[in-house]
DNA sequence: TTGTAGACAACTCTAATACAAGTGCGTTCG
DNA sequence: CGAACGCACTTGTATTAGAGTTGTCTACAA
């Protein structure tokens, strides 16, 4: 029974991978040890990791040494692109309309977070190809604002035009039926299920600088959270309760 | 030893720092001592206080030295607890009904994600306070579940029950209306919003070993997700479009 | 065609060293 | 007494060298 040396050696090695033999320290023996290892001359232990690698299990680095691919840590933060990215990628169009532009009091529960009066309000619908996607509304200090105008807002992105580096933020989710305000920008009918989203945005000195309400139609959208640490439970992680 | 020297001394220093070792002074011992006490050069050791340092846990000031930084980085992680624990805390009463409990061929959109086509499915729904606040039904491998009796189950949660250490998550969050089922269950009106809530657990491997899903009445219940770093955006984070 | 052997380039990580720049503190000098 | 200085120690930055790794090539044997 003649087989090929290199792909006996490949299928070894995927069982280790597979296996998590090598997850520990997630880096393989250098092609030398495992050329000693199995008694194969370098070149055809490299042939053996290649095949892997084709099959996406294991990846390298020059000077470095082979790994096991898609290491956990930096993948999920790779993944959680921007919705406008994500959208740009896939191709979708997506324009915003400005709905509301105003400087004003602000409202209590805005004040709250704020902590300022005076505010900046913009409220906008964003587009994804021609369909209504998200009811945007976005309060702002007015000092920060003072120097933004309604064309401004219309064509960049908020953060773009804040000169403040934004630091983190804080944000909750929460389904909802729509309203009848709701309802018409986004074009559902009245009480169907919305993604409601509230986020609060800090500068670097952990001040709140932007409170944002975003409403989404629960027909098109979903939120994904990954959590590439260790998690004690089952249960969805954030999750708290109302009243 | 075919791993990276920083990357050790960086989980060991992140050890202490997390333990409160240094939180005493507040002050790391130099890079000199550090370098001394793990036999490597200062530059290595500096390149593991610079891992830690972009993950906000310390920080540095020339011609001063190395600090534990202002925590409000570690809060936000504290914050998410399980909503079990917060609930205890709160003084509500948790309790869970076992509604299903079967060994069973596992559908399609299940042996995708675990690729098993034999699996432990449990349905259960959670009450607080008497209420019922979620429906959670979980698949998991029916080797990894075939010491669990109906019993296990309903007494303890579920990721004490299998043996084998947890690592890390994906969740999607979405707003539906609810179901017959549902909303029976539940007791809230057909069609009134809930929170849909989709889990895949894994496992060190990076396997997936448990899946999950959750309703949620949208009146009680809402997600909070913690961003500290960077956000080049006041989008949520990790929306996205469904189809 | 497959496997072995060897050589060399390019890259990575670490060690070692040196020097610039900032901080804290005690001493000295006016 | 107060300001200026010096000194020890710290982080910030750059350079060199060496060992170890992958990437690639050629030559040769089975």
């Amino acid at each position: 029974m003649r087989s090929i040396r290199y792909q006996q050696i490949a299928e070894e090695l995927r069982g280790r991978v597979l296996a998590g033999d090598f997850a520990a320290g997630r880096m393989l023996p250098s092609e030398s040890e495992l050329s000693a290892e199995f008694s194969a001359s370098r070149v055809t232990v490299r042939r053996a990791l290649e095949v892997l690698r084709d099959e996406g299990l294991v990846d390298a680095r020059q000077g470095f040494g082979w790994f096991v691919a898609g290491d956990p840590l930096r993948q999920p933060l790779g993944r959680l692109a921007t919705i406008e990215e994500q959208m740009a990628e896939s191709g979708v169009v997506s324009e915003r309309r400005i709905l509301e532009f105003a400087f004003e009091r602000a409202p209590k529960f805005v004040t709250r977070v704020l902590n300022t009066p005076q505010v900046l309000r913009v409220k906008r619908l964003n587009m994804a190809d021609g369909e209504p996607f998200a009811i945007v509304t976005v309060w702002c200090p007015a000092d920060l604002g003072q120097h933004l105008s309604r064309r401004d807002v219309e064509q960049s992105p908020f953060y773009e035009l804040l000169d403040i580096p934004l630091q983190g933020a804080t944000q909750t989710i929460a389904a909802d039926a729509a309203t009848d305000d709701d309802a018409k920008l986004l074009q559902v009918p009245v009480g169907s299920p919305v993604l409601r989203c509230e986020r609060v945005t800090s500068d670097a000195t952990g001040r709140a600088v932007l409170l944002s309400r975003h409403v989404f139609p629960g027909h098109r959208t979903e939120f994904v959270v990954d959590l590439p640490q260790a998690a004690p439970s089952i249960a969805p992680t954030g999750l708290r309760l109302v009243d």
